[in-house]
DNA sequence: TGTACATCAGTGAACGCGCGTTCACTGATGTAC
DNA sequence: TGTACATCAGTGAACGCGCGTTCACTGATGTAC
């Protein structure tokens, strides 16, 4: 039952971009449930949209683990983490949204999902340049892979009237930019 | 008095990044006027809303229009651009979220200045592609800078608890990666 | 210069609505003896 | 095996609130004759 609304809210959240504008008792609505009951398992409305947010960081954490653990290959492995962190957004807009956006107005803290997502993309790009011989901070350079790609998927996703190439295509210019690929002999 | 309501409802979204809760009253409130009087000056709610998000793509695109108008030097004017760029950002987070963010929930159309403002930068780039001899698309450059900013601004913009360089160092590593300085002699 | 009237930007009261939250409740399940 | 009782997950009614919007109004300003 507790799940079931947690679900709900991520559904909501999902279709919404706004963490602000997912009432109560809409989740409770989406779950099939009287907006009372809610009470039963969260302490109130800030609580449940809390752990709900926590509960979107655990799905997106695992979709990038899953792409670490895709291939044993540094530089396949990196792509196939893109292309997740790409699908993820698209596919689950509005959650992808909240995670990102630095919420002004609730003051929610970060979830410890987080972290390690940030953490799996380190790693990541620690072996890309091990095997390249490239001795820049791999904190550094993951942070210019996540800004770029957050802004290739924030500004492109489901816009479709700017002129924008598709976010995979981006993906693979970024890696080039940023000398993620393997190096020509 | 509508010039009034405006500035009030572009301050309210300065500090509340989400345009859905805006709510008209708290315009009038601000704007020191009945929420009936809005009604003189607007069709209603949306209508409000939408004007007023007319009025920052207008004030953004000065913004960029400036940066551009600051030198001569294509490379200087590109660098001029992009700190108006963070500093906006950063000056009226609210607004700029809003602009950026393709909002699914209510549908607003792209204000007139928001092409402007990308043809600004299109512009610079071309300038400084030309000043390199570099034979790159000026529009495919323009996504790329255009995607990496707002990743770097978005994510970091007033984000404390993330280990992250500042947005200004971000920006001259995006000028190098993407080859947008001067090319060594 | 007056007078009558239209226009216009504002007001306050009122409406119906969805909201978060509280309250007393119900009925099923588990436990003590 | 019964019986009494505690626990627990749910319910519906009710509250006060801010919201968007409508309505009849007021008072100042401009205009026609």
């Amino acid at each position: 039952m507790r799940q079931d609304l947690l679900v709900a809210a991520a559904e909501l959240i999902a279709t919404h971009d706004s963490i602000e504008s997912i009432s109560l008792r809409a989740v409770a609505r989406r779950a099939g449930v009287s907006p009372t009951a809610v009470y039963r398992h969260f302490d109130d409305h800030l609580d449940l949209l809390g752990q709900a947010v926590d509960y979107c960081w655990a799905n997106f954490r695992d979709a990038m683990q899953a792409g670490k653990d895709s291939s044993n290959d540094p530089f396949v492995a990196f792509h196939n983490t893109g292309v997740n962190y790409i699908d993820f957004a698209m596919q689950h807009r509005g959650q992808y949204r909240v995670l990102f956006s630095n919420c002004l107005d609730i003051g929610l803290q970060r979830a410890q999902s987080a972290g390690e997502a940030f953490d799996i993309l380190v790693s990541l790009i620690a072996a890309v340049l091990a095997s390249n011989d490239d001795h820049r901070d791999p904190v550094d350079v993951a942070m210019q892979t996540h800004t770029w790609i957050h802004g290739i998927v924030d500004l492109l996703g489901g816009n479709p009237d700017m002129p924008s190439p598709d976010p995979l295509t981006m993906l693979d210019r970024l890696g080039e930019a940023l000398r993620l690929v393997p190096t020509a002999e």
